[in-house]
DNA sequence: CTAATCCTTCCAGTCAATGGAAGGTCAAGC
DNA sequence: GCTTGACCTTCCATTGACTGGAAGGATTAG
């Protein structure tokens, strides 16, 4: 299976495709015209890895997880550790968004909005602490 | 005031104050030595680029916010309008980090962490479909 | 035969810094 | 006066995970 083909078959552009084997998560055999050959297996592969990236786990994550994978002996645990890890990232991510709306929503709410040159939200970022923000 | 001081004062590392002047943000005086000589405004902008970064605005978010703080005659509507783009792309964010979170709860709930092998999690990851997943 | 499409490699750019090397300057202590 | 250490300068490379584009070879359709 050329490489056009393998992106269509797992959702990620040909570019990426090859910058996972430049980084060495995949390697795909070559025809002898020097066309990348995909195997089903390979194809299975990039597909573990648009699905794993896509939740949110590193390059470098995606690479242990695919090592576990092969790893026949491998213990669920130490997947399960990642994913764990993975969450609490997530969360810490939410909250730190969560907080950073509410900010911007003070701002917001303080803002008259027309054509006056007075803005309450520059002279919050200005430090001037008009506007009553978190 | 020597760039030392300008980080101390406004809690930005001195690489990314130098940086800042680099993409053309902000442009000190020089002393006769050579160093950077920084103004009470200079010291001023930089805040304002330390809480606008910190609010999740880009840097060319950025530059249009000080190039509005710097025009006396704008409307606080543009500022307004940016703002609340911002808050929407927010909102989209924690949107899609919280749907990761719940994928990946089911996940984690799913595996039962031992030292078994078989993991649902990687199953799932490899399109296995044994855990459900959202 | 030609044109379009696909493939190859290699280099540069993205974003917002950050790290480090090589070297100049300054203030304190002896 | 000299040394030490802290501070400053510039320049170059690296990060993460791609993405864009150029230059050129291979394949396919008509």
């Amino acid at each position: 299976m050329n490489i056009g083909n393998a992106a269509e078959a797992t959702s990620l552009p040909t570019k990426t495709i090859r910058y996972y084997e430049d980084i060495g998560l995949i390697k795909p055999d070559r025809a002898e015209n020097g066309y990348r050959d995909y195997s089903d297996d390979d194809v299975h592969r990039l597909r573990f890895l648009q699905r794993s990236r896509s939740l949110g786990f590193t390059i470098e994550e995606c690479r242990t997880l695919l090592s576990l994978y092969d790893d026949e002996g491998r213990a669920s645990a130490d997947v399960k550790r990642i994913a764990r890890e993975k969450i609490q990232k997530v969360d810490e991510k939410i909250a730190e968004l969560q907080s950073l709306r509410s900010t911007l929503k003070v701002l917001v709410k303080n803002c008259h909005g027309d054509q006056r040159p007075d803005c309450p939200i520059l002279d919050d970022l200005a430090g001037r602490n008009t506007a009553k923000s978190a």
